[in-house]
RNA sequence: GGCCCCAUGGUCAAGUGGCCUAAGACACCGCCCUUUCACGGCGGUAACCCGGGUUCGAAUCCCGGUGGGGUCACCA
């Protein structure tokens, strides 16, 4: 396998199938994304399943719809094939094995036999004694002699990469500038693990080798074990290619997202209702800015804008109440039908629409849409804001019972009853605002004094959808009952 | 604790030595629109972590402190 040679630009999202997509991990993916669009390059998706114990096809799946439901798209990788590929790390086994053998060949990695027990009890006492936690090279210069002797022992080894006493390591970052690591502080760290499956810092660097990768853009967590890849690129006589390290995206309370800060990965946001090109707008926000004052961009927009250059340094915090603004702008600047479509589903798990929905049933779910679209940040609460639909309401609110107590109000349901009692069942919304505006005049009554008591009586609330909305979808029959029901409320 | 990164309002952030008596957005507050809430419009409160340098001049450069974060696995 041949590295590919080009000039352009090329970069991956290499995400490891443990979990569903993590709003961070759907941020890197977007970042690299950006990037090659912006710069006409190639993206690619490689899966990295070397832990075999956490790592699921059920996550990988779930990680390749959440990217495709992102609007992203990718040259090669996983799921489309492409010139580098087997593109999942378990299948490309042969080709980590052939460098991890010629790094034993010329000496620069040897076999190691220490047990986890030993390494582990290591480890606590360099910790303890506050020193860089590494390993003390207790196998660097083992005979074959010796190995025969441990492997007859039935002791499994593992390769580690012998690391050159006195050096410094440059990682020249895009975002970061250059950041120098002394190679003291780096033990010699495992490439294959006893079970001959390639370490994360290994595999990664022979794909990125071998996938032709040009930049490495990703979380800053993945600073530290920058030394240690650049070191291997030098080690196998490869091209370093340029890293831009991210900076985290971090939950309320300053500390690295995580579950217990909320919904994390990209599929709940989706369950509830958020759309793609909020999540994206926001995500691209978060870490990166245009320089403008622009804060809604599209995905066409942001691909033409994104840079490196423009990427902070500092952590970010998720700020939920931000993506909700977001989410509700993108919902009420979409269309009306988009809007109904994705509120069906909530509106059927309520159980306020059938399994199949009929024409009228759209048609009313179209309205109910048209109502609440204003009142929410994100689909899931349609459940709640349709309730008044649904739900017949029962006054208890003492001020609502106020208002149904109010002098004018049986004679204003009066007028409302006879004038629907004159119309079609159905009524649509144009009648329905007709109607309501010539009330007050008719009645000879401020808005307020016919309006609120209608409010209430059909909603049992003081605040809620425009009537005009709440008419149609209530239909006369319902909106009669409600009427008699809140009189019948109030005088009791 | 060692190593590494970071530091402008509550949050995201613009700002790359004078244009800063520091932009914009979210949130918050007020006013307007309106039968209500919401939407929308207008306005407001609110920040350069601290201390030393460098410089005629520093939010911007340097050093130190402090604070926050990351990382120290046969996980990625």
């Amino acid at each position: 396998m041949e590295p590919i040679l080009s000039g352009e630009v090329k970069v991956r999202f290499a995400p490891s199938p443990t979990g569903p997509l993590h709003i961070g991990g759907a941020r890197s993916a977007l970042f690299n994304w950006l990037f090659a669009r912006r710069y006409g390059g190639k993206f690619v998706v490689r899966i990295e399943d070397t832990d075999l114990e956490r790592s699921s096809r059920e996550s990988e799946e779930n990680i390749v719809s959440s990217l495709r439901w992102l609007g992203l798209d990718w040259d090669e990788g996983i799921d489309v094939g492409g010139p580098g590929g087997p593109y999942r790390q378990t299948e490309r086994l042969d080709l980590y094995k052939r460098y991890a053998e010629q790094l034993l060949a010329n000496g620069m990695a040897y076999r190691c036999y220490c047990s986890e027990d030993e390494l582990a009890a290591q480890r606590e006492s360099q910790l303890a004694a506050g020193d860089m936690v590494r390993y003390t090279g207790k196998c660097r210069d083992l005979t074959p002699e010796d190995c025969a002797r441990l492997e007859g022992e039935g002791r499994k080894p593992v390769i580690r990469f012998r690391v050159p006493a006195d050096k410094l390591i440059t990682v020249r970052d895009k975002v970061r500038g250059d950041v120098n690591f002394d190679c003291a502080g780096i033990g010699d760290f495992i490439i294959v693990k006893s079970d001959g499956i390639p370490t994360y810092n290994f595999a990664v660097v022979v794909d990125d080798h071998f996938m032709g990768i040009t930049h490495v853009m990703r979380a800053e967590e993945h600073l530290s074990n920058t030394p240690l890849q650049v070191l291997l690129y030098e080690a196998l006589g490869w091209p370093v290619p340029a890293f831009a390290h991210v900076s985290l995206i971090l939950g309320k309370d300053r500390s690295k997202m995580s579950k217990r800060h909320g919904a994390t990965s990209i599929e709940q946001y989706r369950e509830l209702g958020y759309l793609p090109e909020a999540l994206v707008n926001f995500l691209a926000l978060l870490g990166w800015s245009p320089g403008t004052e622009d804060e809604v961009l599209t995905l066409e927009q942001l691909q033409e804008q994104f840079s490196l250059e423009r990427v902070s340094k500092s952590p970010a915090v998720f700020d939920l109440e931000k993506l909700n603004w977001l989410n509700g702008y993108y919902i009420r600047h979409s269309s009306l039908e988009r809007i109904t479509e994705l509120a069906v589903p909530f509106l059927q798990k309520a159980g306020y629409l059938p399994e199949n929905p009929d024409k009228t049933m759209w048609e009313k779910a179209r309205l109910i849409a048209a109502a609440i679209r204003e009142r929410i940040e994100y689909m899931d609460q349609v459940t709640e804001q349709a309730r008044v639909f649904f739900v017949d309401p029962g006054y208890e609110d003492p001020q609502a019972r106020d208002i149904l107590a109010q002098e004018q109000v049986p004679e204003v349901f009066r007028a409302l009853q006879d004038k629907l009692a004159a119309l079609p069942a159905v009524l649509d919304e144009e009648t329905a605002r007709g109607l309501l505006k010539k009330l007050p005049k008719e009645l000879g009554l401020g808005g307020k004094k016919v309006y609120q008591p209608l409010r209430v009586a059909l909603t049992g609330k003081t605040s809620g959808p425009e009537l005009h909305h709440l008419l149609p979808v209530l239909g006369s029959q319902r909106v009669i009952t409600r009427l008699q029901n809140a009189l019948a409320a109030a005088g009791a």
